[in-house]
DNA sequence: AGTAAAAACGTTCAAATCGTGCAATTTATG
DNA sequence: CATAAATTGCACGATTTGAACGTTTTTACT
């Protein structure tokens, strides 16, 4: 992936005039950095941020290093989720990634991508593995093809900025599954948070560990396997006794049956992606009021 | 002593070309001091106010946040493996990103960078995480950056084509450590493989299964930790024989100590990386051989 | 200290980009 | 429909950039 556009680059990638982009660099709608001698040049993520916010076309994908074929119309989501599991249990990686980077350009936000596609693509490999169509192996290959593509979506957003919130989360001790964890990173990302993975399968005094050095405003926890439920309670206590009155703790996900969040204290649970984003906005927005008012 | 930069790096960091950073020196756009030999060195306050001023974000802002008392520049294997080292330890991404694309595109074998810079950074991060320095979390957090690091030199690669020999690996049941069984797909790819990563953890059955549904000409396991001697025996041996006289079986990782490999049947042992290449390399070749006095 | 490899020097030059003005096209409005 | 306003695309000389190349300095190693 190319790091840094020229505004020609971007214009044979949208298929506007070169004068047009600049143009509209120089009006702010393109986050445009200069080099010293007055060039200017276009951050990946500035031109994908652009792109997302507008109706233009992208006729040449490759010039920013997407996979040839790549249109902002493109197929709708409920067809998608079939369309990309097809592509993970046949291995086709840049079938997958054309897929994913379609949505994203459309602009689809980020949770409706993992609510209605990528989670209804593993729940469906789920079953067929459990049917005993599908070998481990490919749902596993599937999970890695996955987790990169979603770092690929990391690259191309907008950085976060120190003034960011900062939040972190994971899967604690004898959970594997990263990827649900990984989505609520990015989601946060593109609601502005500073947001961090910091793993799967964490032991819980590390992460309790994390919540006090940190000092975030928000800790995530997903939760998609519960070996022993008093045994994860009692994690989760220290999880909650860690986290001040300064983070907000957040919990979803599969392993947690209504029993079991009953007895958790958090500031929210989140059954999808998109009320996680609702809330992590409406968090964000509390915050910087109260940032403001302080001033 | 302050710490200087070469144009060269800082034309790393900047993204720009060299040519352009010694001209900008030379404009007086950046402080800059001559060595009695002439060679421009540009002073950390110097490249920070110059960043400043042009509001040319930096691709790598922590570049210059080096901690003290590293004089040497751009410095030998064993050096950069500390660096390297202290941008994870710090979580600085983007300074771990410019090390490691640095020396990729040196060009430095990527079994180099494996076996000199990522294994003596995470053996160092383990030693400092038994003597209680450094906190899981920091550890984990640690692997997470290099494995989305490692994706994105994965995508700089060439990309395999139909052609090129396939191979599959990845770890066993009770065996998280992927990073290892990563750089060994990234390695092979670099050597013209055709290397598919399946996933870590994976049951004996499914790495078996995956074996007779791709036949590669080769297959990887990475051992980094064995809770049961017996239980990995009895794994391997379904592994070695679904593996046909068509897959060589190649197997490594710190959890091999001798005792273990004696029980074991395999086509290599590889102590490193570079052993390993120069294995695939050779193995390639054979097979290239016996396909051309096929036709 | 001596040597060979690596990195940086200064210079040159083609290609790319700059800013600007203007014509062509689209959109809004009476 | 006619007119004004706004947007888009092109042209042009001036400036900037990045790559090449032979020479000199620095570094790594014996």
């Amino acid at each position: 992936m190319e790091l840094r556009l020229t505004p020609k680059q971007l214009a044979q990638a949208t298929g506007v005039s070169e004068s047009s982009i600049k143009r509209w660099c120089d009006l702010g709608e393109i986050a445009t950095i200069r080099t010293p001698g007055g060039h200017r040049r276009i951050p990946l993520s500035g031109a994908i941020e652009f792109l997302r916010g507008s109706e233009h076309e992208l006729i040449a994908p490759e010039a920013l290093g997407l996979p040839a074929g790549t249109r902002r119309r493109s197929p709708p989501l409920d067809n998608a989720a079939e369309l990309f599991r097809i592509a993970l249990e046949a291995n086709q990686e840049d079938r997958a990634r054309q897929i994913l980077f379609e949505l994203y350009l459309k602009p689809t936000p980020l949770a409706t991508i993992g609510d209605r596609i990528i989670g209804p693509a593993f729940q469906s490999i789920g079953h067929r593995w459990e049917a005993g169509t599908l070998e481990v192996f490919q749902e596993r290959r599937a999970l890695e093809i996955t987790r990169n593509l979603l770092h690929e979506i990391r690259l191309a957003q907008r950085p976060p900025v120190r003034s960011d919130p900062g939040a972190i989360g994971g899967t604690l001790s004898g959970d594997n599954y990263a990827l649900a964890a990984i989505l609520v990173e990015l989601v946060l990302r593109e609601s502005g948070w500073r947001a961090e993975f910091l793993g799967s399968n964490l032991p819980v005094q590390t992460m309790a560990m994390a919540l006090r050095a940190e000092q975030p405003k928000l800790c995530w926890l997903s939760v998609s396997h519960v070996e022993s439920e008093t045994q994860f309670l009692s994690d989760y206590g220290q999880l909650s006794s860690a986290s001040g009155d300064q983070t907000a703790l957040v919990v979803g996900g599969r392993g947690l049956h209504g029993r079991l969040r009953q007895a958790m204290r958090f500031s929210a649970y989140c059954e999808t992606l998109e009320h996680l984003e609702t809330f992590a906005k409406t968090l964000k927005a509390a915050h910087a009021s109260t940032a403001a008012s302080r001033d």
